[in-house]
DNA sequence: GGCGAATTTGACTAATGGGTTGAATTTTAA
DNA sequence: TTAAAATTCAACCCATTAGTCAAATTCGCC
């Protein structure tokens, strides 16, 4: 690769990083360029020549994601046969990409205002990702080692609990990206209820037995909290 | 209540009711106040006679879904004495008033463009359900009915798959509130792990041991999606 | 019907911000 | 060293929009 190409790939990963923290604070609309560009010292005029519009970089933050989740969706699918496996791994590595990076943040994004065409783009790959996780949910279900859940709305569920790190996260909080992952999955996998408890979708309406009283709840540290 | 009181009131929710609906699809900076004018067939001008500016629309929706979910806190307190029962219940709740009614949908809107003194008091009122979620998972904890999770991370989880729902719930799709909640409620509380693998934190690493093939994957039927 | 208050209007302004352009500056390669 | 290519910049245009206000209209009530 030259060194302007690589030159130029740093420009714009930085345009698109300064435009996804303001767009996160502000939203698409209420994000100038020149609020981009004044955060990495450049003016309004130059963003124009890597970008052709402001839509464009909206575009861009979005499919960059997209493809990361997408890669990490593939990965998953080579690894273990396990479907449940498969969505542990797929789901931590989801968690990690929208805690560690930019990237993942661009996938909580709004992208109403993105153009018909840009916009299906999006959309086809977004569905396809989630049509991944209904997939795995419903292998899983099929194998045995997952609950039989509405996959649908079971991945929607963990979909949201995910995406929303995205507004509450603050890197410099105290929980770090490995204490975020494993909490989550926890969660997701095991529930709330004890497993002492004989708890069912049909017995939820029953008075639960409570088990014998908890091991000393475990302290809690988790991240900061947005303003 | 006198007539004109009570036409005020209506004005008002249909004017909230219209703004909010254009904040989730465009946002609030990509929403201008004529489009919310025009749904209801007035003038951006009269608006004006019932709010002080754009921004105090903003904040009232806010304040209100947040009125709306800190209610049912109260309500779900006073009930039961055990505390996932009343979670449960504050959760069901919630699930109902962001699929429902429009109060809901307000709660996943972005306040950043709301004033300092109206910011405090929203992030004072959120922050008090935020705390009344976690007090209740930790109390669950400590009486044995819930285990022992993070209660922030697990509130954070909770709360971003319900305020996920905006995003993706369709008033015409074909799932209602009576479907949502008891299944958003069965997967928070019973996790995706089977209750036949002994599945815990620490063994979450270790391959878990398929359970016998599980009954007949129930079919999904689930709401429909963004555009 | 008609009076006074409540409500709506639409034209106006001031400011913002997306997008353009061509010249100036810097970098690259021969 | 130099010329071409790459990059940045500042000034400009123009459409949009939040907010104002006095006049017009409607409404509740006698």
């Amino acid at each position: 690769m030259t060194k302007q190409a690589l030159r130029r790939r740093d420009r714009v990963n930085a345009i698109l990083q300064s435009a996804i923290a303001a767009f996160r604070r502000h939203g698409y609309h209420g994000t100038s360029l020149e609020q981009i560009a004044d955060r990495l010292l450049m003016t309004k005029g130059s963003l124009y020549y890597y970008f052709k519009d402001k839509e464009e970089i909206l575009y861009a933050a979005h499919d960059r994601a997209l493809d990361a989740v997408l890669a990490e969706l593939d990965r998953a699918r080579r690894r273990g046969d396990c479907p449940c496996e498969q969505l542990e791994g797929l789901l931590a590595a989801f968690i990690r990409i929208m805690v560690e990076g930019f990237h993942g943040t661009a996938l909580a994004l709004e992208f109403g205002a993105l153009s018909p065409r840009r916009l299906r783009r999006v959309v086809e790959k977004r569905d396809r990702f989630e049509r991944g996780v209904r997939d795995l949910i419903q292998r899983g279900a099929a194998r045995g080692c997952l609950r039989p859940v509405d996959p649908k709305l079971a991945g929607m569920a963990l979909l949201g609990a995910i995406n929303w790190i995205a507004r509450w996260y603050r890197p410099d909080g105290p929980a770090g990206p490995e204490e975020v992952a494993p909490i989550f999955l926890d969660l997701f996998l095991g529930g709330l209820a004890p497993r002492e408890a004989s708890w069912s979708l049909e017995a939820s309406r029953m008075r639960r037995v409570a088990a014998p009283p908890a091991s000393r709840a475990r302290d809690a540290r988790t991240g900061g909290r947005q303003a």
